[in-house]
DNA sequence: TAGGTACATTTAGATATATCTATATATCAG
DNA sequence: CTGATATATAGATATATCTAAATGTACCTA
């Protein structure tokens, strides 16, 4: 079930930069030049969005001599289907339950 | 995939009351008055976070004489789980596909 | 060591958001 | 119609967020 400590990863995906950055990283590892590349941000925006998906889990970071790759966390991912389909499950369960009638 | 245009969704989850409601409307639907008992928020700001759910479309609202009932629109669950599922799987597709040694 | 490249951090300004109080609207009960 | 209740809207304020310019840091090459 989605508990209140994952606002942060909620907050990583809800920005237009950032989910084009995930798009990205679903493709592969990739550096920061790339991704540079294929935004119009300047490369310090860059690098608050990659400290903002980093903390909040999603993304990973490797530092390779000058360069820092960054790839999506899996297991984040995972973790995020299971619960949505938790809420799912419990939806269908429960989409009789409605309260007709009053309060 | 995700797409740009999803991050009125992901606002909508991040943000720790607006989580809690979500959790509450997994269990069926509620009215804002239960929902309110069950938050320590002012009623005019229980109805601004009502807002901002329906507006990203993850909720939906019944208007019953003098209350409303919200409840979980499953649809935008279901689409969301495929969308991370989509990427979930372009992940284990290209986990080796990893850009060692230079940019 | 010196200069260049890749990235991070700091700072500042503009915009957005969360929250409250006060008020408005709608519905119900009598 | 009147008063009470449920919810929405308006306005104000404090905090958070996005962004870029300037600067700092680490690494590479010569």
């Amino acid at each position: 079930m989605l508990s209140e400590n994952q606002t942060d990863l909620f907050k990583a995906l809800s920005d237009r930069n950032r989910l084009r950055i995930v798009s990205m990283l679903a493709e592969g590892e990739m550096c920061a030049c790339k991704l540079l590349e294929n935004l119009s941000v300047s490369q310090p925006t860059l690098s608050h969005h990659m400290g903002v998906l980093m903390r909040s889990g999603l993304v990973t970071g490797r530092k390779d001599g000058q360069w820092m790759h960054y790839s999506l966390d899996k297991s984040q991912i995972d973790s995020l289907i299971s619960d949505f389909e938790e809420i799912s499950d419990l939806i269908s369960r429960n989409q009789y339950t409605n309260s007709e009638g009053g309060c």
